[in-house]
Formats: C-alpha cells, sequence, structure tokens
RNA sequence: UGGGGCGUCGUCAAGCGGUAAGACACAGGUCUUUGGAACCUGCAUUCGGAGGUUCGAAUCCUCCCGCCCCAGCCA
C-alpha cells in the first residue's frame, strides 16, 4: 500500500467538521436509526460506518435507536437480528439503545402544541380524497374542508383519536403549512393516523401512531442527535423535518444526505429481497448470495473486508453502483492475511505413484500460511495414491498450459516432483479416469537440490487419508449488472448462482466449526457452513483466488 | 412540463481559480513450492455540452443536455 493516499475528507465531515468550528455543536451526536421490520444488508453496512464513523471521529457518540412507529409491520425478532448484525459488524453503541415508541407521549404533547399553535388540524378526508386534494406535481392542491376547524374542536377530535372512539383510517392530524408548496411534502402533511393495533413495546396503549416526518425529527432533537445522516431521498423532507423542529422551537439537529449504496448483481432493496425469500428463490435471510449481513456472513465474509469495503466505496451525494469485484478484492485482501491454508480437491481425478511403495505414509510439512509465518507448520500425510483436481491435467494442452500432462513434470505442492506416464480411461466415455505416475524422491518436500525447475504445481490429497466433503460454489444471484432494469428482476436470476460439488478435503479438517475460514490452495477461501458436522462436513466457497490461467484461456478463446 | 439532487477514467472517487490524487477493474512485466500474494509499468491533454469571465477554469457566470428522487394514513 502507498503511502500517498490523500487524507479523504468527504462532505460530511467537512460539515460537522464546520459546524463545530462556528460553535453550532459542541458534541457530535449521530444515530442509526432502522425501522426493525427487516434484515440489514449492506447498504445498511455503509450507513453504520458512516454513522458510527463520524462518532468516533470527532470523539462522539452514536446511538443504535429502532424507528418503531408503524405496528403494523414492525416485529421483535427483527430487533434482535438487527442489533446481532450492528455487533456482528464491530460496532458498539454502549448504553445507547433507544427506541422511537418511547417517546410517544412527548410528540402527543408537542401536536397539542401545535394545535394549540393554529398549526395542526384534524382531517376528517379520507385517505382517497387526502391524495385527490393533494395536487399533482405540476398543480397546487386544495385545503381541506376541514382546514379550518376552531383549536378547541380539533383538540378535542385529536384526543378522542388517541382515546379509540374512531375506526382506524377514519381521521388524521395534518400539519398546517402550504396545500400550493411545489415540495408536495409540505402540502399538509400528515402527522398521525388512527391504528388501533398493538405495538410490540407499548402493547395497546396507543391508538394513533406518528408518521416518519413528525417523528423523526423529534426522536434526533430528544437525543440530542447533532448530524442526522439518512439517504438522498429523504432531501425533499428536510425542509419539512427543519419546520416541525422551529415551531416547537427545540433543539435542531442538522440531517445532512448522502447516496445510498447501490452493488451490480444485486438487489438492495427490502421489497425485493423480501421477494426473493418468501418466493424461495433463495435458503433464507442468510442465503450466501444475498447481500444480507447475515448472508455474507454465512458466505464467509469478515465484519473486517465489509467494513474496509465500505471506506473504499466513499460517501457522496452521486447515485452510483459499485462493481462487486470491489466487494471481493476486499475479502481476498482480508482473508489473504488471516486465512489458514489447507488443500481440498473439488473435482477430483485419481492419481497412482507407480513407484513409491504400497502402504508407505509420510507426513510431510506444510506452512499454515505463507503470509504469516507466525501462524506455524503443518503435517500432511502423503501415500502411493491421491487426489488431485481434474482441471490440473490435460491430455492435450493448449499453449500456456504449465500443468500436468502425458510425459510433462509438475510438483505436488510442498510433496514431490512427479511425471506422468500413463493416462487410464474408461473404455466406454473415453473419460480420463486415473493417472500413472513417477514420483521422484530426491525431491521430497517439493525441491530438487540441484535446481531443476518445475511450471506448474498442484495442491492434492492422500486418498487414503483424505475425507468427503460437500462445496458450494456461489456465482452472482443475477446475470444482468443491473436486475430490475427491465422491471423483471426475477426473470433475470442467474440459474447457476449456486452449485453443489463432492470432493475431498485434509482429513484433519473434519470437524471444524461453523464458520471457520480457510484457503484451499489455488482454489479459494471457503467456511465452513453451519449445516455441516463432522462426518458430513460442508464448505461454502467465500470468494474465489484470482485465477489468471482461467483469464488467459478465456483470452486465447476470443 | 413543479420542486429537489447529481453529472471528473470501465466502476467508485479526490479536486474548493494555478494547470486532472487514489482504489478496483483492465493490459504488460518481475518474482514465486498457490498461474495466489507481493512488486514494477501502462491506463482521463481532459472533467456532460456550448458560450463567457480571467494571464490562467473541472473549479466562477450563462444557456443547454442527461440521469436520479418526490403525488403512502411506509420509513
Amino acid at each position: 500500500m502507498k503511502m500517498t493516499e490523500a487524507p479523504g475528507v468527504n462532505f460530511i465531515q467537512e460539515a460537522v467538521r464546520e459546524d463545530l468550528a462556528a460553535g453550532r455543536y459542541t458534541k457530535v451526536i449521530t444515530r442509526f436509526p432502522p425501522e426493525p421490520n427487516g434484515y440489514l444488508h449492506i447498504g445498511h453496512a455503509k450507513a453504520i460506518c458512516i454513522d458510527f464513523g463520524i462518532a468516533e471521529e470527532f470523539g462522539g457518540l452514536c446511538n443504535l435507536r429502532f424507528d418503531d412507529t408503524n405496528p403494523t409491520k414492525e416485529e421483535q425478532h427483527y430487533i434482535d437480528a438487527i442489533q446481532d448484525g450492528v455487533r456482528w459488524l464491530g460496532f458498539d453503541w454502549g448504553d445507547r439503545l433507544y427506541y422511537a415508541s418511547d417517546y410517544f407521549a412527548q410528540m402527543y404533547e408537542w401536536a397539542i402544541q401545535l394545535i394549540r399553535d393554529g398549526k395542526a388540524y384534524v382531517d376528517d378526508q379520507t385517505a382517497d380524497e387526502i391524495r385527490e386534494n393533494r395536487g399533482t406535481l405540476t398543480e397546487p392542491g386544495k385545503p381541506s374542508p376541514y382546514r379550518d376547524r376552531g383549536v378547541e374542536e380539533n383538540l378535542d377530535l385529536f384526543e378522542r383519536m388517541q382515546a379509540g372512539e374512531f375506526p382506524n383510517g377514519s381521521r388524521v392530524l395534518r400539519a398546517r403549512i402550504d396545500m400550493a408548496s411545489p415540495n408536495l411534502n409540505m402540502r399538509d402533511p400528515v402527522m398521525y393516523r388512527i391504528l388501533a393495533v398493538p405495538h410490540h413495546r407499548t402493547g395497546d396503549r396507543w391508538k394513533i401512531y406518528p408518521m416518519y416526518d413528525w417523528a423523526h425529527g423529534l426522536e434526533d432533537s430528544i437525543e440530542r442527535v447533532s448530524h442526522s445522516l439518512c439517504s438522498i431521498e429523504f432531501q425533499d423532507h428536510r425542509p419539512l423535518y427543519d419546520w416541525f423542529l422551529e415551531q416547537l422551537g427545540i433543539f435542531h439537529p442538522r440531517q445532512i444526505e448522502f447516496a445510498r449504496l447501490e452493488l451490480e448483481h444485486t438487489v438492495l432493496s427490502k421489497r425485493k429481497l423480501i421477494q426473493l425469500v418468501s418466493g424461495n428463490y433463495v435458503g433464507g435471510w442468510d442465503d450466501p448470495r444475498l447481500p444480507t449481513l447475515a448472508g455474507l456472513r454465512r458466505r464467509g465474509y469478515t465484519p473486517a473486508s465489509i467494513r474496509n469495503f465500505c471506506d473504499r466505496i466513499g460517501v457522496s451525494k452521486a447515485h452510483s453502483v459499485v462493481e462487486f469485484a470491489l466487494l471481493e478484492h476486499c475479502l481476498r485482501d482480508d482473508l489473504n492475511k488471516t486465512a489458514p491454508r489447507t488443500m481440498a480437491v473439488m473435482r477430483p481425478l485419481k492419481l497412482v505413484l507407480t513407484n513409491y511403495p504400497e502402504g508407505k505414509v509420510e507426513e510431510l510439512e506444510a506452512d499454515v500460511n505463507p503470509e504469516d509465518p507466525s501462524a506455524g507448520r503443518r503435517k500432511i500425510p502423503f501415500s502411493r495414491e491421491l487426489w488431485i483436481e481434474q482441471d490440473d491435467f490435460r491430455e492435450d494442452p493448449p499453449k500456456k498450459f504449465y500443468r500436468l500432462s502425458p510425459g510433462r513434470e509438475v510438483r505436488l505442492k510442498y510433496a514431490y516432483y512427479i511425471t506422468c506416464n500413463e493416462v487410464v480411461k474408461d473404455p466406454g466415455t473415453g473419460e480420463v479416469t486415473e493417472l500413472r505416475c513417477m514420483y521422484d524422491p530426491e525431491t521430497r518436500g517439493g525441491w530438487v537440490p540441484g535446481g531443476r525447475k518445475v511450471k506448474g504445481t498442484s495442491h492434492w490429497v492422500s486418498a487414503a487419508h483424505a475425507a468427503r466433503a460437500e462445496f458450494r460454489l456461489y456465482d452472482r444471484l443475477f446475470t444482468r449488472p443491473n436486475p430490475d432494469e427491465d422491471g423483471q428482476f426475477l426473470s433475470n436470476l442467474n440459474p447457476q448462482s449456486l452449485e453443489k460439488i463432492s470432493g475431498f478435503i485434509e482429513a484433519g479438517l473434519a470437524g471444524a466449526p461453523a464458520g471457520a475460514r480457510y484457503q484451499f490452495e489455488r482454489l479459494g477461501y471457503f467456511c465452513v457452513d453451519p449445516d455441516s458436522s463432522p462426518e458430513a462436513m460442508a464448505f461454502n466457497r467465500s470468494v474465489s483466488l484470482k485465477d489468471t490461467w482461467a483469464r488467459i484461456e478465456s483470452n486465447l478463446k476470443l
């Protein structure tokens, strides 16, 4: 890594810095405010990194606040899962765990204040009427017939809304702002709706629930949040956010918006993710092909790699779609330094060393991680019959193919030089079923005293010692970079996004705990899936190693 | 066509009037018991377009073009 990288100050850091310098705020408080109605995904990870990152950078604090203002969609188990996800990502909110629902009483008081000031009114129009009278993008809205109701009547009606006297949806409380505003959000937005349904935290205490625009700024204000960071679609809501705070004359946080993350070949909208899960297009919220935190975690992504990714994509207001390759790079970068190496064969081809004594077993030594000498060495059993990768042999090798072929000598990693003498085929299909080779006893460990070089090195496992294992190979979930480009994202699913194959692992790996990560040499990074057992190990391929040969070969074909 | 926002390399993204950072990707090379990693080299005479201001413009002004968001009693 070069040290020429600029300090990198994004526009939010700049704004916070200025606010502090100007004395507008004395302490930086941010918040991550998920609604507990779904699972966290990598887009949330970006927001989490920004929210907690800004707080930390300026010596402040970040609140974890559940924005639980809509009991029809929210559930306790989402609250648990979200906390688990934030913690896993590596962030700590300490004792700053808050709920919007804890502020409902205060919000109610403030609503009464606005009614008294003539700045809010109860509207008896139906939802359809409200929509029709809101006007359009080019035409102003029409005032509600109830807009000029007297203060006492509004007060009475509002109290009775909360008392449960009216059916759901029959009335709303609206802010009295400007029905002709070019910003639709300012055309007398709804503050409360009647929703006599039990809330997962407040039970049946409330018959009315606050809307986002009314509630969010108040929540921020109550918590003395200095900088309320959110995504770009809330820009149009900022005038309203500010309006409520001004009318109430309470502590006024600053809302700053940034572009949300989009990733190629996947979807990050709650709605689409739900469709994938409930339609059984994937195995669940933690399907390793999903960009959910649970999915990435099961796939083998490390928290550090995701944080690093969020760091590298930067923060701006420009609509951006990041290539998947960057996320993969961040994972490889992390795992290369930390993952223990081991050998596994995904697509086995039998190899017999004809001059190696039958029944003999040697213990050979190998690095656990060549990038990290402190990781030590490990022992691997070697014997006469081995499994190697089918891809490592070509009967008729193309140009630049350095691996094994008839008459050619290659190295078995950490073991011996071998030469292929005979190719055994299935007489029926012509398929290569076995390679018969000779090893050079002088090359033990994979070195040759004189310096005779060999161009290829293959990984292998001893047939007598290896354990069977399942490998789950994942590919992009969608074939198109922008899956919903045609509005038909479900029809753009990649039918080859999951391939399960059976191969061999070093025996010592059986029994490795779920979540354990390894590099299978020359193949990629894998992690133990939770549905493994010592007798039936299953490994998820987190990401492959870069494959130069595959690139050369595909360039040759072009 | 109302309002808001955004347009700098294939993808992100610095740049804040003084003569286009960096990362990923890609291409070539060195090295190598992972065709991995590491290392080296190359990769925007140009910043959506056109005018203008200026000794000097990606940065300032004007007009134009394109993309995104907003008409939930969702957040």
